[in-house]
DNA sequence: TTTTTTATATGAGCATGCTCATTTTTATGT
DNA sequence: ACATAAAAATGAGCATGCTCATATAAAAAA
């Protein structure tokens, strides 16, 4: 069997479209890849034929959103901000386009951009990261810190960033106020530290 | 069949060292529970009339260590320590009791500690995460910080700690130096946030 | 048109974590 | 001793993510 160049892009499409609703309604792990093959007008096995993996094809719709978050924020962002500001600003530029994904994002976030070492890296995954981490990495430049920040510095942003999803995926405050002030908070605190202002934390109230 | 109560608790200890045999050998994901019952002279249901699951199982050994961790550090602990030192020696007892178990902590810590929200929540992932929490808010109220740390810095410490466990899993310097520069930074940090000191975040070179 | 090649769809089947009805062993009561 | 009840072991079997040999349809060659 050979399809036209055009049904299979209809096709991909159409399991993105399909997962993303099947997912919506029932989350991740309770949404087979049999159901989503089926809902496609596919058989099982060809799912695979268009996305390696369940979780690269969750992954998918993520790097997708972040993409977009990424030029949302070129646009958005004035260039006169703070480097805090700034960076506030692409992390909810992210998090806005994530916004649809939410009901079922926790357990691919987990497992896609976990920091934890794997076997089975998921292509999406990795590159959602470096290209979140190289963004960063540029606000930063942009701000006038010459040298790049260590890898203490960086993943302590990861760690932080990763906790900041974890507690939005979640968040059941009406506009995700209480992420918000997590954003504000881990974003000073990073910003203190690629300062150099870990060193002076001697001082504490005793 | 009735075993005794001495050759269930035989059982249960068998079942804990082979896994942890096995799991070093080839890791976590990669080890059946199979593999596990019959290198325990069980068939295979049986072992999960000990564990309730895999990750159960694995994350056994971690809050063992983690116990054994703690109580290792109340004794290491002189009392003259200031904060970050004494949180510190604390993160330092705990990973030194989880050295065995570092080949194949990584998917074990991951999913059992992520901040994630999950449907199947291990309790021995849940036990061990308040277990921490709850020592580190009496370290921190020994030294005098009278408010309990909001939601906000108690959210940013497991965030950064999960992302000390996660570096430090693979970390290939010989005596893990990598993970302890990581470690004293993200305490310093922690400890500046709880003292009030990330509102002051807003100067930066430039 | 017919043949051949090639890309794709298909669904049977595998591995594995886990469940459960059944079997087997031990403990208790008589 | 024997019968009965309780506890635990067993292994067949299920669900599901994924693989792969095969079937099939389009395109290219003849």
């Amino acid at each position: 069997m050979r399809i036209s160049e055009q049904a299979k892009q209809e096709n991909r499409t159409r399991i993105l479209e399909k997962a993303a609703e099947i997912f919506t309604g029932k989350g991740f792990e309770d949404t087979t890849t049999r159901d989503i093959s089926l809902a496609s007008g596919l058989a099982a096995g060809t799912l695979f034929n268009y996305f390696p993996s369940k979780e690269t094809l969750a992954m998918t719709m993520v790097t997708d959103a972040l993409d977009q978050g990424r030029e949302d924020f070129l646009c958005r962002c004035t260039g006169k901000e703070d480097l805090a500001e700034e960076l506030f600003l692409f992390v909810a530029s992210g998090l806005r386009r994530l916004r649809p994904l939410r009901p079922f994002l926790g357990p691919v976030l987990e497992r896609s951009l976990s920091p934890f070492p794997r076997k089975n890296v998921c292509q999406e995954g990795e590159a959602a990261r470096l290209g979140h981490l190289n963004a960063v990495q540029k606000i930063i430049g942009r701000h006038g810190f010459a040298e790049a920040p260590d890898y203490v510095a960086m993943t302590m942003y990861w760690s932080l960033y990763l906790g900041i999803l974890a507690y939005w995926t979640n968040d059941p405050s009406p506009n995700q106020e209480a992420s918000q002030a997590l954003i504000d908070y881990s974003i000073r605190m990073f910003v203190q530290v690629i300062s150099g202002g870990a060193n002076t934390g001697e001082a504490h109230a005793n």
